[in-house]
DNA sequence: AAAGTTTTTCAAAGCGCTTTGATAAATCCA
DNA sequence: TGGATTTATCAAAGCGCTTTGAAAAACTTT
C-alpha cells in the first residue's frame, strides 16, 4: 500500500495523510489519530526511495572500510563497531550503507559515493597518520566522522575515538612500576595513525622513567596472532629479553602466550603481557572498559552532523 | 550536475542522454560518445535515489545478521563474509546495506525492510535449525539468499554453503584412523543449523567406526575462546579424557590449546587437535606451521558468490 | 449576520531519473 | 522523386513522496 492507496482509503489528500504521519501540527487530533490507525492496520510504511529523493535526505550513513588488498584482511575492530553503530542507526530510522574501499581508489570511490547521492555522510575508517582522505572529503562537500584520528592534519573534522596515546602511556607506567625495564611494544601497523598514537605513549613512559627505548622491542605489522608469536619469539632469543610485552590487540596477546610457552616460561611470573583489548564479543577477556560501548550513542550524533 | 543539465549543456533531451549512457541501441554511435565524454567531463553520475525510484531496483541488497541479546555478539564469520560479497556488490553496481537484528524481532524487521523498498533482496545469516525466517520471506515475497542452510523447511530457498557435515565426518573418521577412540566434538550452538550438521556428521563417522558416543564429549555453545577453554578443561578432568577434539573455530581450538598446556599436555603428542577454519584474515593458520590441522573453507569466498 | 481570523484540507509542482508514444530526420526502393 | 522504412531524437508522463500556495471550513469578532 502507498501513500496514494492510503489517502484514497481514508477520502483524504495525500497532503493530508503525509503530514498527520510526520506529525505536523496543521492536522486536527482526530484525523492524525484516524489516519495513523490505518496506516497500522494496512502496514503501511512509506517507501525511502521516494521519500529520500522528495527530501533530499537519503536516511542512511556510509560506512567506509579500508582495504588492503595486500593483507586481504579486514580488521575485526570494524565488524563490532558497525554493530554498535547500527543499533543507534537502525532505532533513529537510518539505514547503514557499506562499502570496502581498496587502498588507492579512495578518491574516486568518494566521488562515486557524493554523486550516487545515497548517503547523508560518511564514516572514514581506519584513518592513516597523513590522511589524506579528510581533505578530500571537505572538498566533496561530503559530511563524515572519522572513527579514530589523524595526525597532520590541518583541516578541521569530526572524529570519536578512545586515547590511544593515554591508554599506552598508562599501560607501560605500570610495567615500569611493577619493576620491568625490558618492555616490549608489538604494536599494528606504524602508518596507521592509532598505532603511532599508541607507541608515542610507550615512548613517553619510557622516557618519563629515563628508560633508553631498544629498537628490537619494537615492531609493528598488521595484528594477528601469527605476528604476535613470531615476533614474541624473535625477542625472546634476544640475549636480553624482554620481561613484559604490550601488544596493540588480544589475538596478538595469544600470538605472544602461545611463544612463551613454546619457550617454557610462564605468563605472570616470568614474563608479563599487557594487551589492548577492543573488547570484541567473541574473544572476551574479562571485566574490562568496554570502548566501543561507549561509541555508540555518540556514532548517531556523528550521523546527525551531516 | 545532474541529467537535466548535463541534456542542456549538450542540446540533447533527457531521453536521448539517458539512454546513450545506459547503452541502449537506439542512439547514435557518435551522439553516444559525445554523451559519454561530457558525462566524463562533468563528473556526472546519476542519482542512484532517482533511478531506482524510476526503475522500480533499488540497486542495492541487505543483509541482515541475528544479534542475539543475550550474547551481545556478532559472529565474525559475517564481517568475513561480507567483505567477500561487497567486492562483488560493488563491482555488479550494488550497495550493500547492513542491519543487525534482534532474536525475536525478525518478523517486523522483514516486513519493515520490505515496504521501505530500498532493497532489492536480502541475504540471510545464521540460520537456525527450524528457521521461520524462510518462510515469511517467501510470504513477503522478499527476494533472498540463505548464507548456511535450514533443516526441516518445506519451502524451498536458494543457499549457499559450506558442506558442514562432510567435513566434520571426515574429521572424525581421520582421527579414528589414527587410533583415537575418544573425540571430543566442542561445538557451536546447538539450535544453529551448521552446528547440528556439523555434530550429524561427528557422529555418523563414530557410528561407521562401531564407537558409541560419549556424551560427555559433546557440548555445544558460543564458539569463544573461553568456551573452548573451559569445556577442555572440563573434558580432561573426566576419569577418561577424551584424547582428541574437534572443534567448531579456530579461537575455540585457541582454548583449547590453552587448556592442553595448563594441564602439561603436549599438542599432538598427547592430544589431537582438528578445528574448523573459517579462513578468517586475522587469525591464519599458521604463518610457517600451521599450528592446528584443520579443516579449512573461505568463508569471503562465500561472499564472493553471494 | 457580515467581515475578519484561525484551523484544516487540498491540488499541483517538484525531487532526478526512466520509459512510452509521437515526431522528425535520414535512408531506402521502385 | 515520392512514398515506405528505418533510425535518431524528443516531449511528457510516471515512480511515491514532500511541500508550497491556495481554498474551504470552522470559529471569532463587532
Amino acid at each position: 500500500m502507498n501513500l496514494k492507496e492510503l489517502a484514497e482509503h481514508l477520502n483524504l489528500s495525500q497532503t493530508t495523510v503525509s503530514r498527520a504521519l510526520n506529525g505536523y501540527p496543521e492536522v486536527k487530533e482526530a484525523t492524525r489519530l484516524r489516519v495513523e490507525a490505518a496506516a497500522r492496520a494496512n502496514n503501511y510504511t512509506p517507501n525511502v526511495r521516494a521519500k529520500s529523493l522528495a527530501t533530499g535526505r537519503a536516511m542512511s550513513v556510509g560506512h567506509v572500510i579500508p582495504l588492503s588488498k595486500k593483507h586481504e584482511m579486514v580488521n575485526p575492530v570494524f565488524g563490532d563497531f558497525i554493530t554498535g553503530a547500527s543499533e543507534s542507526f537502525l532505532a533513529a530510522g537510518y539505514d547503514l550503507m557499506l562499502s570496502l574501499v581498496e587502498d588507492g581508489k579512495e578518491e574516486e570511490h568518494y566521488r562515486t559515493i557524493k554523486a550516487r547521492g545515497n548517503v547523508d555522510g560518511i564514516i572514514v575508517h581506519g584513518p592513516k597518520m597523513h590522511d589524506s582522505r579528510i581533505e578530500l572529503l571537505h572538498e566533496l562537500e561530503l559530511p563524515f566522522v572519522v572513527h579514530g584520528r589523524a595526525t597532520d592534519v590541518t583541516t578541521p573534522y569530526s572524529w570519536i575515538d578512545m586515547n590511544n596515546f593515554r591508554a599506552f602511556c598508562r599501560a607501560t607506567e605500570f610495567l615500569i612500576t611493577l619493576g620491568h625495564k625490558r618492555i616490549a611494544l608489538i604494536n599494528g601497523l606504524e602508518f596507521m595513525d592509532f598505532a603511532h598514537r599508541r607507541k608515542l605513549g610507550y615512548l613517553t613512559a619510557l622516557e618519563a622513567a629515563s628508560i633508553k627505548p631498544n629498537h628490537d622491542y619494537i615492531v609493528g605489522g598488521e595484528m594477528t596472532e601469527e605476528h604476535g608469536y613470531s615476533n614474541a619469539m624473535k625477542m625472546l632469543d634476544l640475549p636480553e629479553p624482554p620481561t613484559a610485552f604490550l601488544t596493540s590487540s588480544l589475538v596478538v596477546a595469544l600470538g605472544v602466550r602461545r611463544a612463551l610457552q613454546d619457550r617454557n616460561l610462564v605468563m605472570g611470573r616470568d614474563v608479563s603481557i599487557i594487551t589492548h583489548d577492543d573488547d570484541l564479543g567473541y574473544l572476551r577477556n574479562g571485566g574490562d572498559v568496554p570502548i566501543f560501548t561507549a561509541t555508540r550513542s555518540s556514532v548517531r550524533e556523528a550521523g546527525r552532523q551531516g
